[in-house]
DNA sequence: CCAAAATCTTTACAATTGTTAATAAGAAGC
DNA sequence: GCTTCTTATTAACAATTGTAAAGATTTTGG
């Protein structure tokens, strides 16, 4: 159960077995239908959940539509960050794509797990880095590539979400509308 | 000379006398003349910078042109964080917009700097984490917004950069053409 | 198993942006 | 001071995207 999150953590910083059991104690497990909200928007995300099996999304709403913000898939530590790290109501929507199995902690719990084990602060900040630096790869992407290059990305990092995933919602992850990614994928066909 | 720093430091965590020396020991004072590369595309960034006067400006070369992926402020700590961070070349070059007044440590200094002062991965982690956050918070902006919205944005934020910063490398910073930024602020003034 | 909802594609038209080129004004360098 | 480079705007046209609506197919839920 926990080894997709040790497979995560390791490179990061080395565990000693009692740290180990102290990260286990920390996180519970959950199993979560498909559609359920993780947290909402206006609310404070009260959690930080790392994906063992399932898809999650983030995402706005906007003018009563959704607009995705980010996929997670198993393997990742999924949240709405900017809720969850600063405490406040956010803007963001987590959400299951399908039935999901989860490893869960509260904020509260984390900061105490900061205290117990302080090698977590530095995994954390790791954690924090890579974040920034996927953030910063996806938005060079918009200001790099046109819609059509931002597909043929997707397409190849992301392959086999398009199966996994309604194309509206990865549309909007794109950037761009539902018509136009079916256009796009007619044009690239030939 | 370590004011601003202190003022971007202080909210994240205490630091203590001999803590402050140890940190006003570890960077190092440098003025630089504007249109200076302080770190390259192809090459490893070896240093990160905070800005204590001046503009320091991100940016990608795509078919022989710069487009902007960020502009630093006075107040904030710049440098081609995916290159830094991994120690590895990068595609982000930095250059600076005007003259400047940075305070400068090296990356091997900073690992130092982790070991002396434990606090630095507490404080490093939340400037991460703030990093991820306003990368976040741009992203959002290309999948919610237009490109007169994000400009709108732009100008409410930034607005003093619209007249220290060309408007081509706004306009590459908003994911748009001169030309195209140049019809929406003729829009706009109507 | 069937009705309702969701998904994907297509069409037609409007709006916006990109591209290329020309011009004019301003700043920088010698 | 003069030339050169940079910057900002505008025009004209092509290409792309957005919007709204319709239809076909698939999936979902009871």
């Amino acid at each position: 159960m926990f080894e997709p999150l040790y497979r995560y953590v390791q490179p990061l910083a080395t565990l000693s077995i009692e740290e180990k059991n102290i990260l286990e104690h920390a996180f519970s497990f959950r199993q979560v239908p498909k559609k359920l909200q993780l947290s909402q928007e206006g609310k404070t995300a009260k959690e930080l959940y790392f994906i063992v099996k399932g898809l999650v999304r983030l995402y706005y709403t906007k003018a009563g539509e959704e607009i995705t913000g980010y996929i997670f898939k198993e393997g990742l530590f999924a949240s709405s960050y900017e809720s969850f790290l600063r405490q406040t109501p956010g803007i963001q929507t987590l959400e299951t794509l399908e039935e999901c199995s989860l490893l869960v902690i509260s904020y509260s719990r984390l900061q105490q797990l900061y205290e117990e084990v302080p090698k977590m602060h530095i995994i954390a900040r790791k954690v924090a880095e890579q974040r920034f630096i996927s953030a910063q790869l996806m938005l060079s992407s918009f200001i790099l590539d046109n819609p059509e290059e931002r597909y043929r990305k997707f397409e190849i990092e992301h392959g086999d979400l398009l199966l996994r995933v309604p194309h509206h919602i990865i549309a909007s992850y794109l950037g761009i509308t539902a018509v136009s990614l079916s256009r796009i994928r007619k044009r690239l066909m030939k």
